[in-house]
DNA sequence: ATGAAAGCGCTAACAC
DNA sequence: GTGTTAGCGCTTTCAT
């Protein structure tokens, strides 16, 4: 018994239709045959189940099909989301997707745009980690790139949440409240989101206490050191805004954890909304993100390879739920 | 100026190296050469940063290397944390992870492995849908599939949790509180856990109401559907476990809706321990799965074409917080 | 409209 | 130990 034997390849079709392998692979590709011979070759790969090999017409056009996907992780809710979208996106174009986590490294994902480019994915979405020095050389290489959720250099397309717009709404809802000592917990390299915040914060006349913003990294145990850091040494904060799910989360945990009570000692609004944020005690006010539809978006823009805008950007939106409430 | 100028091959390293393209290749995958010319080949390579061409070396081998990831929603948490397990693993290896999500149906499945074929990817992970039916075709054609989370056939190697063990720990728990009314709300083909469910409920003496087993589809309407219907027309009922994530979340959510406090009107255990249990109002009591771990056994068994076991079952803890309260 | 043939980059079989 | 060469499956000229 021979156990796998060997694939069907165009040449047996070519044999079994009694044409030559071009002309198999014209009418497969829609190219241009008689009527006559599309039939007999049409029929002939149905009988013998046929299913052109990747392998071959990648190589012969010197570059795999396919998209790379790039994310900082996929444990992430809102990376999970985006990457969705881009399965959902890149699935009715029939391409695979690859992808990989960087852990939010720029060494990472420099070792991972290599793999890349050893497979010759000339198409990748990447959620950029660090300045985007990294992308450098895959640009030089020719590499169809568009980054998602983050905007780091102005040579590449990029699909964005409107985050500016989203940061405004929400620091002249808290301060509406009252608020006039609000946190910004950020990750590393939202700079955007900074930006606005104290622009936000200063067009409202509200003094800015730069060290009201504080740093994290992409990781459950930063964020939470972030998070319990903030509430332990200032106590004269009112309210938090959280630039991230992950970030909502430790300030949740570690509020719970230092009694701090939501929203009657502070008020807490999180970026990006999810599953939980309604199950959570309190409800979490939330600036909701469109994720999926971001990596639906940057995958219809690396696979139309046509005109390409420089960047294109969602609208957020506030869903006010429970977690805040008027300056105590 | 040449825009995107040619590849660096390997035998632009060979002529580099003054040695034939044979050699470069053996000294580049560790075959057997002088230490002379060991050296001249690496050095060549490194000063032409030349990087393989995975996509001569996939048509050479008849196969692409890397592996084919299937999941049926890559948003549920427990997906996404499986997931990154297996790409933690592929990491080490280096082997680039294709992924898919089925959306739990056969015959988007179908069509992935077709794709995945198509790739000639000859290393498959996989939370199939359905009954194994679908994956008959793919096996046939040499495909090394490896489950994960289920295992429907038991000619493919698989690693789950032991959930039958979560179960049993779960009603027992329950009973142990006094409770006898107790529903289990499940995904359709989740048959062993809810074998194991009527299992320890008989083992104990308590009998089995056939209607208190409600079986939803894989999606958040699905869920909530199941678990609304069942906290309206069983007021009778103490207790809810609930067979994954997210009809935890349907659960909490839908006795929110319809007043029923939880513990104090039901008791609700959820199967997979997720970030917000602990957040949620009451912190959920769970069955902790090691969902990554499952993930990253899984890509060693694919990737070790060694022994093959038959199934490894990974444990399961119980995780006691707040959610379960004696029976009413 | 169609077939013959070249060749993509690599590895492995074979010859030396 | 090293070079030469065939050939993986496909697409794409180039003739016919």
């Amino acid at each position: 018994m021979n156990m796998a034997q060997r694939r069907t390849t165009i040449k047996d079709v070519a044999e079994a239709a009694g044409v030559g392998v071009a002309t198999v692979s014209r009418v497969l590709s829609g190219g241009s045959a008689s009527a006559e011979t599309r039939e007999r070759v049409l029929a002939a790969a149905a009988r013998l189940d046929y299913r052109p090999s990747a392998l071959g017409r990648n190589l012969r056009q010197q570059r795999s099909g396919g998209i790379g996907l790039l994310v900082p992780d996929i444990t992430d809710s809102f990376y999970a989301r985006l990457t969705d979208g881009v399965l959902s996106c890149a699935r009715s174009y029939g391409e695979p997707v690859t992808i990989g986590v960087t852990g939010d490294d720029p060494e990472q994902e420099a070792e991972l745009i290599g793999t890349l480019i050893e497979q010759s994915m000339d198409r990748v979405i990447a959620v950029p980690s660090g300045d985007g020095e990294t992308w450098a050389p895959a640009l030089r290489a020719g590499l169809n790139v568009v980054f998602a959720d983050r905007q780091v250099r102005d040579d590449v397309p990029g699909v964005v949440a409107d985050d500016r717009a989203g940061v405004r709404t929400a620091v002249e809802y808290l301060v509406g409240l009252g608020h006039r000592k609000i946190a910004f917990l950020a990750r590393h390299g939202q700079s955007q989101r900074v930006a606005a915040f104290t622009d936000t914060l200063a067009s409202l006349g509200v003094p800015v206490d730069p060290e009201l913003v504080v740093l994290a990294r992409a990781s459950r145990d930063s964020a939470y050191a972030a998070a319990a850091g903030l509430l332990q040494h200032r106590a004269d904060l009112t309210a938090v805004l959280a630039g991230g799910n992950m970030l909502g989360e430790a300030t949740v945990l570690a509020a719970r954890e230092l009694h701090v009570r939501i929203p009657r000692d502070v008020s807490l609004i999180m970026f990006d909304d999810v599953p939980w944020a309604e199950l959570c005690s309190p409800p979490l006010t939330v600036i909701a993100q469109p994720a999926q539809d971001v990596g639906y978006r940057a995958a219809e823009l690396v696979l139309r390879q046509g005109r390409r805008p420089r960047t294109v950007t969602l609208p957020t939106e506030l869903i006010v739920r429970a977690s805040c409430g008027p300056r105590r």
